[in-house]
DNA sequence: CTCTATGCAAAAACTTTGCAGGGAT
DNA sequence: ATCCCTGCAAAGTTTTTGCATAGAG
């Protein structure tokens, strides 16, 4: 994946703090937390919140919402809902083909709030 | 609708803070916005998120993350869908019955993102 | 060389906590 | 009368902004 081309077809300069954090993205397998990211990276806060921000707006990353306050990111890919866990937080990514209809709605994006199969088997093993 | 025994009933005093809190919400067609929320209750603010917490966590209310950092409030009824419009920011509830399945997951809450049928065909009107 | 991006520090916004008085049961 | 709830003020967190320097194109 050539993410310099990505950063600068979007008007942006592919700086090293960039190609980071969207390396960071698409190594993971799953979306990553705010907090994680924020952490994994060792660009400055100020400096973080501006790329977040600039890359959300410019839609190159993703975020999606949990029932708590947690936020995660991802890379812009194609459209597919996301399976949240409320007991260990996990995010899943669910691609699907006939669920994004809705009657004269333009569907961008489905969150999805439960418990995995995991979960409602073992009570333990609770991911921070 | 008797908020005085939903309160009491979760362990909770019903003071007029809180009646306030949960009539606002029972006035409300479509789920309403944290900001919303906290202006027009004039609750102190350490009450207001003293008061969030305490239903929230015991279930009288739910919220919803819209994919920017908003957050909306409603109360606690029969599982239902959101569809919230990136345009206009509107929220609403969504009647399903047959959505709530997914292979071995506890489902608990579905968001949808996208643009609404009004916003999709002007692109004026925007509400903040 | 130009103009954007970065880091630092300071400010603003948002949320939580401690405590004394007020209110619900 | 008891114990929870509230408001105020202060402390903690998180996010944003301003500005000089470093770095990309």
């Amino acid at each position: 994946m050539n993410f310099e081309k990505v950063i600068k077809s979007n008007g942006l300069k592919a700086t090293r703090s960039r190609l980071h954090l969207l390396e960071l993205l698409h190594d993971s397998s799953h979306p990553v937390s705010y907090e994680e990211l924020k952490e994994q990276l060792q660009m400055d806060k100020a400096t973080f919140y501006r790329n977040v921000a600039a890359f959300e707006s410019e839609g190159v990353i993703k975020s999606i919402e949990s029932h708590d306050k947690r936020r995660y990111f991802e890379l812009a890919t194609t459209p597919h809902a996301h399976f949240i866990c409320l007991t260990c937080n996990r995010v899943e990514c669910i691609e699907s083909t006939g669920m994004f209809l809705l009657r004269g709605y333009e569907i961008e994006s489905i969150t999805i709030n439960g418990r995995c199969a995991q979960c409602l088997n073992q009570t333990t093993g609770v991911h921070s």
